[in-house]
DNA sequence: GTCTCTGCAAAGGGTTTGCAACGCA
DNA sequence: TGCGTTGCAAACCCTTTGCAGAGAC
């Protein structure tokens, strides 16, 4: 299974810290998971009844903040009020997202030293952190 | 005065689409174009009110989503559900935000131009857009 | 005088919380 | 068995909307 090496990482991540794995965790972290893009609570919660699992719309919440917590999803606030999460066990990194079928390709930001060495000279800023996001168009969608 | 320039240029392009200049819009597009910083709507609210503004808050969202519509104004969805403002009546560029003071520095984005191309070969994805966000501390806060 | 804008309050939508029952460890 | 977790529904919070009166042009 293509997700289930970083999926066991992150059970592991859960039980170390003494979190315990009921059914209704389990079934979002995996369906979570094996999504590959970024998605919202409602949206999850939906698919996990289309799969007859019996998952309040709370848990699926609390879940996600538990992953986030642990450091295993990324949360992008959506223009319109909503959040969406994406699983995400990586450290530190970017995402460019297609904005026709919403795949996430990961980009790191090593590349990026430079250009933020320049910035911290011109705008008299210590630059401690960063936010990027690219949309476009991938390879199957184009 | 400092936004003086920008502040008229907002006022002559609302007149050209028709809108009125009431006194409670106006109220709100002086407060909000001399702070210089992202700023909620409730707050912004608040400081009208300190300053016996008779503003309403659906008229500060209201004033707020027009400036956005004319491009003066651009919105940032915040983690915690809220959405922070910033008067901004320049076309495309980014922002580096001081976590300290709040306040904002522009940064062009011409010089990551050649970024995306390679990241366009790398990732076999067509980029159409992008969004970057810088956060530190700025000059005065350091 | 017309038609937009305003303020208020209610509605709307997403997220969080309180609590009793449940079920891992 | 103890204590973290769940599901439900109510509570919360931010934002939008309906409407009658006020005001710009």
């Amino acid at each position: 299974m293509k997700h289930g090496n970083a999926l066991q990482a992150v059970r592991a991540r859960l039980g170390q810290r003494a979190y315990r794995m009921t059914a209704p965790r389990w079934a979002v972290i995996e369906e979570f998971a094996a999504l590959g893009r970024y998605i919202t609570a409602k949206e999850l919660h939906e698919r996990l009844r289309r799969r007859h699992a019996r998952v309040g719309l709370a848990t699926v919440y609390r879940t996600l903040e538990t992953l986030e917590s642990v450091g295993a999803a990324a949360r992008a606030p959506q223009p319109h009020g909503e959040t969406a999460y994406l699983f995400c066990p990586v450290k530190h990194h970017h995402h460019a997202v297609c904005t026709k079928c919403g795949k996430v390709a990961d980009v790191s930001c090593g590349s990026l030293a430079r250009l933020e060495r320049a910035l911290t000279a011109e705008l008299r800023f210590k630059l401690v952190q960063h936010r990027f996001e690219f949309f476009g168009v991938c390879d199957r969608c184009s």
